[in-house]
DNA sequence: CCGAGATATTAGAAAAAGTAACAAATGGAC
DNA sequence: GTCCATTTGTTACTTTTTCTAATATCTCGG
């Protein structure tokens, strides 16, 4: 292929603009840039083929031979590679939102809220990820990211989604009768933590306990420490907003907390998002308002 | 049209040779970049489309469905932009060099250097515009000027041609027996001077005489000039190159002289030249060495 | 487990493109 | 004719994009 030493593409684009619009100004126009910028793309074409492409022509201009002939080419070219990037972008704007974060968070806040979304937005299907592990925010991948993050560390420059006190929460059949008025009693419970994760062991540092004898801990998938805790099977470390209602019924009990310490937040990709990740992002925001705990 | 929202048309290209090669690092090498750049672009069009189109793969990379679709399409939207551009360099390539200087210097020096010029490249044609006007250097128009200017306003950058006194010049049967030896009694001599231009009063002005009586003037194109001043026509203001051998013979009298007053250099338009451009530039360059007067 | 060969990622340098302001040419209105 | 609106042409300067160089990361084969 010789076509690699094609002369500068956005000086094309912008001839063949002009040839179709007959004008600098209009071209200018469609382009979104002044017909200073226009003229001078132009100019350098010419100056680069070394033939003249468009003359001026009383108030106008027209076009050469040999511009005519080369607009021909540059529209059908154009126009092939248009239909390409079009046909990619049909297939990109009509795939599913897809959607990643922690099991637990998807189990507890966003489940019981996707009904209302689909209501809301019957056209867009949402693909959830429910992982532990931070997945890469890349093209054709992942749309938008859901994420926790100690407060204590906070990020810059992200759209805070839920922000709530951490808990150590148990049920109430597994924590009656105990004197659990200090941390380092907490070492006699069962702890339920997220797969990968060392949530137990933190928590008992950050408070000031070195553990004296070995920690009972049980490691599963976030969506299930919710339910384990429930049927009272041990302790987990989480956010209160999952518990409200049962705390303040009294279905579960909160034996430590920390204010404000834990944040969710959301994440998008790079570059300018598909319509259907934007109106995700617009219901998740107008969600937020009305949770922050 | 929309396809006026393309994207970036650089990273199309670049994306179309990384599909071509299969590999970032030959895509980087036929574009003549790192292959940082490659990578970057290649990116910032995913990002752009919001879909991936390569992805890593053991050591190097394979296309997704998408990437192979956009390949296609691409690969012929530029085929047929840079078979477009092909044809139009075809032409421009072979149009013949064209040339523009003074008629004096078209007859005097290079005309008689022409036959050498063809002998030693005789593939590539001359075309000659012979006018004292400055004709602009645009693409597709005029490629190389040689022009004449006075050495007490000295140009800038440009390449110098013939550096060469100028002298006043009569046919010995029109000067003979006349006293000559002040400047002020050449108003009695008939001028011969090239259309739209003033050398004989300028001349006048320069040595300070202020002309008390109407000169005679005859303006005709500069080739004519030269012929008319050896058949003893009037006399004229011009290069002592052009009439060298002449003066050394007694066939033509120089009248006045200023030193190294006249140069000619040689100007060409922005942008690459063409080969045979360069040729001829290169000839003129090897010229003028043998002729600094 | 190492090293060759590939892609990935950055900060900062270099190049390209765009803007604003003004100049120049033209054709029509008066 | 002169004036005026419209369009292209030009240039200094600013902004944006692109490239490079350095370095990190990943993968395969010995």
């Amino acid at each position: 292929m010789d076509w690699l030493k094609l002369p500068p593409l956005n000086g094309l684009r912008a001839f063949s603009v002009v040839a179709e619009t007959g004008s600098y100004t209009l071209a200018a126009q469609k382009l979104n840039v002044t017909h200073a910028a226009v003229s001078q793309q132009v100019r350098r074409l010419e100056e680069h083929l070394g033939v003249a492409l468009a003359v001026r022509s009383g108030r106008g201009i027209e076009l050469t031979a040999e511009g005519a002939s080369l607009a021909r080419d540059l529209d059908i070219g154009f126009a092939t590679i248009g239909r390409g990037v079009e046909r990619l972008t049909e297939i990109v704007e009509n795939r599913p939102v897809q959607v990643t974060m922690s099991p637990a968070f998807a189990v507890e806040w966003l489940l019981p809220r996707m009904a209302e979304f689909q209501h809301e937005y019957p056209d867009i299907t949402l693909m959830l990820n429910p992982t532990a592990e931070v997945v890469e925010l890349k093209p054709g991948g992942i749309d938008v990211a859901i994420r926790y993050r100690d407060k204590r560390r906070p990020v810059a420059g992200v759209q805070p989604l839920l922000l709530s006190d951490m808990v150590v929460i148990g049920a109430p059949e597994l924590v009656a009768g105990r004197d659990l008025s200090n941390p380092a009693s907490l070492m006699d419970l069962p702890w339920l933590q997220e797969l990968g994760t060392n949530e137990a062991s933190e928590w008992f540092t950050f408070h000031g306990v070195i553990p004296d004898r070995r920690l009972t801990v049980h490691h599963m998938p976030g969506n299930l420490i919710m339910d384990a805790v429930r049927r009272g099977d041990g302790i987990t470390y989480t956010s209160r907003a999952f518990f409200r209602e049962e705390i303040e019924q009294g279905r579960m009990i909160e034996l430590f907390s920390e204010k404000l310490f834990g944040i969710y937040f959301v994440e998008t990709r790079a570059g300018a998002q598909r319509p259907a990740v934007k109106a995700f992002l617009k219901w998740l925001r107008a969600q937020a308002e009305t949770v922050t705990v």
